[in-house]
DNA sequence: CCCTGATTCGC
DNA sequence: GCGAATCAGG
């Protein structure tokens, strides 16, 4: 099977695609790889990004471009400007067209100079096949958990946070490359192709970004307020 | 080295 | 249609 880009995939490389992202970063995304992204997006006729190196005029084919004049001697262009002053039709062949090109300056690749947190585990995927609003991977802390005996007062930090990173590499971990840091709350089904992580910038040091922070730690005295 | 994106071409 | 291989510039 090489990828199945269905409807949704494609839906999200086009918005990824247009919000100047890297092919790279989009295939991290999406799970993979930029050159996949590349491929689909040249398919899809996606507007080219300014390629960083120029094409020999993609001409594969030895294009013989040797119409020249054999013995090297220029064939007199005849075509001499003949009216010269011609009132030339308004043809819009004059100026080429405003060419709207946007500077693609990918703004959300602000890398937040973190730790290496190259073996973040990725959480286990709440995979409820549902929307990110509910999963909350939180509940995995049993209140058996010996750091349920916190303290009554509750700093605002406290020494023993219940995080709840469950390790599971079984999802198709795509490697953890040093991305651009990304947040890595699974959305949608692992194994389904419409899974990917959420990609958000991260907080430093946290490998979700703030909304999905916020729902991976959880502190016992909010839960308990939540939970009601 | 790393990054980038584009094209080619076997599958 | 797909995407690894390859190319090539920064």
């Amino acid at each position: 099977m090489a990828m199945e880009w269905t409807e949704e995939t494609i839906a999200r490389l086009r918005e990824l695609w247009q919000q100047g992202l890297s092919t790279a970063e989009i295939g991290r995304q999406l799970a993979v790889t930029k050159n996949a992204v590349v491929g689909k997006a040249h398919r899809l006729g996606l507007q080219a990004r300014p390629s960083p190196i120029r094409r020999p005029a993609a001409s594969a084919r030895p294009t013989v471009e040797a119409p020249s004049a054999p013995t090297g001697v220029a064939p007199a262009p005849v075509v001499a400007a003949p009216a010269v002053s011609t009132p030339v039709a308004p043809t819009e062949a004059v100026d080429r067209p405003p060419v709207t090109v946007q500077p693609p300056q990918p703004v959300a690749e602000i890398r937040p100079v973190a730790a290496t947190l190259t073996e973040i585990a990725r959480p286990a995927a709440p995979v409820p096949a549902a929307p990110p609003v509910t999963p909350a991977p939180v509940e995995a802390s049993q209140a058996g958990t010996p750091a349920a005996a916190a303290p009554a007062d509750q700093p605002a930090v406290p020494a023993a946070r219940p995080e709840v990173r469950v390790p599971l590499r079984a999802v198709a971990a795509p490697a953890p490359r040093r991305s651009g840091l990304t947040c890595c709350w699974p959305l949608g089904d692992p194994g389904t192709p419409g899974f990917h992580f959420c990609g958000a910038t991260p907080v430093p040091g946290k490998p979700y970004c703030v909304e999905h922070a916020q729902l991976a730690y959880v502190k016992l005295r909010d839960r308990r307020d939540n939970v009601a």
